[in-house]
DNA sequence: CTCTCATCA
């Protein structure tokens, strides 16, 4: 997250911006005297902004381009809240909206950037706090720390008016139904796109080959689009343009259309009611996907879709004694997530007694202890529960803390170049792209071929100078691609900063495998006559991802690390290298306590 | 035989 800032100040206090939620809306905590109900507290292009006071913080609401962000700093300003050395800040998502509103308002009150408005990037942030993720809980855990208030979420924007409609049973298949209602929808004609919510691309791809079945050749047509992350960014965009003339356009979509972007033209919604989540069990260490019911705010997200351009209908694949049931919010992440890495932060920030901090929701307890268990074997923090000087060094790095710590013994393997590599290639997702169909097969040849040895990948995607061709020729996203090489650069000034050498090993693949076993020795695997792994910790049965390269072949010595593992519809584990099991006890646990 | 969705340094 990033921040826009008016100097010189705060603003508090007795007024401090607290909270900004979802799609703009800000938050302020504002002196008490203003406890009113909607009172107006500005007008910007005919739109107004609204105060509300909520458990003594006053939010602020209005429509997209009222001036929550724009003109309500210089609203604040000119009532005096960054005089005596304070400061108004603004939190935005991310750095193009920072740096962008940052010169905007300084543009308005006729200022050089950096002068009276500036901005700053990481870690220092307040407006637009996106809904509930690590980072807000965080930020809201440590203003809580300053001031102890606890604001509400509110959201308000302009609609239209959405008809719901309920299922009046149980809907036992849901794609099946959410195909069949889609189809009737589109019967009654009408104008109007449709939008189907479904949990994965798995059910979308069902979906959408019940719908191509059920498309006779003489009816009306009907131009049927899947949207999902994993696609690529052409493919994503048939989703948002306008369907051919005559044709009504059917996007099958997981939760990527609920919230982060709007498609035009939609009027009818079918929500299955459903959602994919990332749950982390604290005792295995594990993450797993789960499909679990929505949340009501999530559903009436959903439902909102249909409202955006004129009068809408939801259909809901659920009965409405269903919906009375479900949890009013989703489980925040941060009671879903392994916390290793945000308590090394936090310790860093001065913030010690993790038991003890004002958490919005508390984590599991479970994981906290966890949490702390790791960072002791890994020699980040002393028994005593204090930073090492290694742990307090891994703080800084922006990287998860074994990959951290290998970026550091890659000094005694002299392998530095490589390990940079590497550290920017496992720190990126979905770098490969998987066309559905018949291309599919092909793609996945191509990107084998480039699987083979650590770094080949990112070494060839230079070579062919940073191509997009390349990238689409070889099934790979340049998106991720392009990330891995800024992200290398970013770790390279690290390694500078801890005056770590950057030597490559030649093509001696060993060293680089045993400096792999420093960062990686609680991931080793031992292969099975079947085909899959059991990991050393743990004994579990666990199966190669797909797109690893060792997905069908058995590594000569029989053991492997893995980078990460997952569990979805059994545990599968994903960037395999292939080790030698006494590597473990030579540079594993007792190895990197030294540093 | 595979992947809910976002971020950042």
């Amino acid at each position: 997250m990033s921040l826009s800032f008016w100097k010189p100040g705060t603003v508090g206090p007795g007024s401090t911006l607290d909270r900004v939620t979802e799609n703009d809306s800000a938050v302020i905590s504002a002196p008490p005297q203003d406890n009113r109900e909607r009172l107006p507290i500005f007008k910007h292009r005919q739109k107004l902004l609204y105060c509300v006071e909520n458990h003594g913080v006053t939010i602020v609401v209005g429509q997209t381009g009222c001036g929550k962000t724009t003109q309500l700093p210089q609203f604040l300003y000119q009532a005096g809240w960054a005089d005596s050395g304070h400061v108004i800040a603004c939190t935005q998502p991310r750095r193009v909206a920072a740096t962008s509103v940052a010169a905007r308002v300084a543009a308005e009150i006729g200022t050089t950037l950096g002068e009276e408005v500036g901005y700053t990037i990481r870690f220092e942030d307040l407006d637009e706090v996106h809904e509930r993720s690590v980072h807000t809980d965080l930020l809201l855990g440590i203003l809580k720390k300053i001031r102890r208030k606890r604001p509400e979420l509110r959201l308000i924007g302009r609609m239209y008016p959405v008809q719901i409609a309920y299922s009046d049973e149980p809907v036992p298949n849901f794609v099946e139904k959410a195909a069949q209602v889609a189809w009737n929808t589109h019967l009654q004609g009408g104008s109007g796109d449709i939008l189907i919510f479904l949990p994965g691309r798995d059910d979308i791809e069902m979906c959408l080959e019940e719908l191509v079945g059920a498309l006779p050749a003489s009816a009306p047509r009907m131009e049927l689009v899947p949207l999902y992350a994993g696609l690529s960014t052409d493919e994503q965009l048939r989703a948002f343009s306008a369907p051919e003339k005559g044709k009504r356009k059917v996007v099958v979509s997981t939760n990527i259309a609920e919230a982060s972007v709007t498609i035009e033209g939609i009027r009818y919604v079918i929500d299955c009611g459903l959602v994919k989540i990332r749950v982390y069990n604290p005792s295995t260490m594990i993450s797993s996907l789960v499909v679990v019911p929505a949340s009501k705010a999530s559903v009436a997200q959903r439902a909102g879709r249909a409202g955006r351009t004129s009068n809408g209908v939801c259909y809901r694949l659920f009965t409405k004694d269903t919906f009375d049931s479900l949890p009013a919010s989703t489980p925040p992440e941060i009671s879903r997530t392994d916390l290793t890495s945000i308590i090394l932060q936090l310790k860093a920030l001065g913030i010690d007694d993790l038991m003890k901090f004002e958490w919005i929701s508390s984590p599991p307890a479970e994981t906290i202890v966890k949490a702390y268990d790791t960072l002791r074997t890994s020699g980040l923090i002393t028994d005593h529960n204090t930073l090492t000087p290694i742990g307090s060094k891994i703080a800084e790095c922006p990287l998860e803390y074994n990959i951290a710590k290998m970026l550091f013994a890659s000094k005694d393997f002299s392998c530095g170049e490589e390990i940079l590599t590497i550290a920017a290639m496992v720190s990126i997702q979905d770098v490969f792209i998987i066309p559905g169909g018949a291309p599919g097969a092909l793609a996945e040849l191509e990107r084998r071929k480039f699987t083979a040895e650590e770094g080949v990948t990112y070494n060839a995607f230079i070579r062919y100078g940073q191509s997009l061709s390349w990238c689409k020729a070889h099934a790979l996203s340049f998106r991720a691609m392009s990330r891995a090489v800024s992200i290398r650069s970013q770790l390279k000034k690290y390694m500078h900063r801890f005056e770590l050498p950057i030597k490559s090993c030649e093509g001696d693949a060993k060293r680089l495998r045993q400096c792999l076993v420093s960062g990686y020795w609680r991931h080793s695997a031992k292969w099975q006559p079947d085909g899959t792994y059991l990991s050393v910790h743990g004994n579990k049965i666990m199966h190669v991802h797909p797109t690893s390269v060792l997905f069908t072949r058995k590594p000569k010595s029989g053991w492997v690390l893995f980078h990460d593992v997952e569990e979805t519809k059994q545990l599968q584990i994903r960037i395999l290298t292939e080790i030698e099991p006494e590597w473990l006890l030579d540079y594993g646990y007792q190895y990197t306590l030294k540093y």
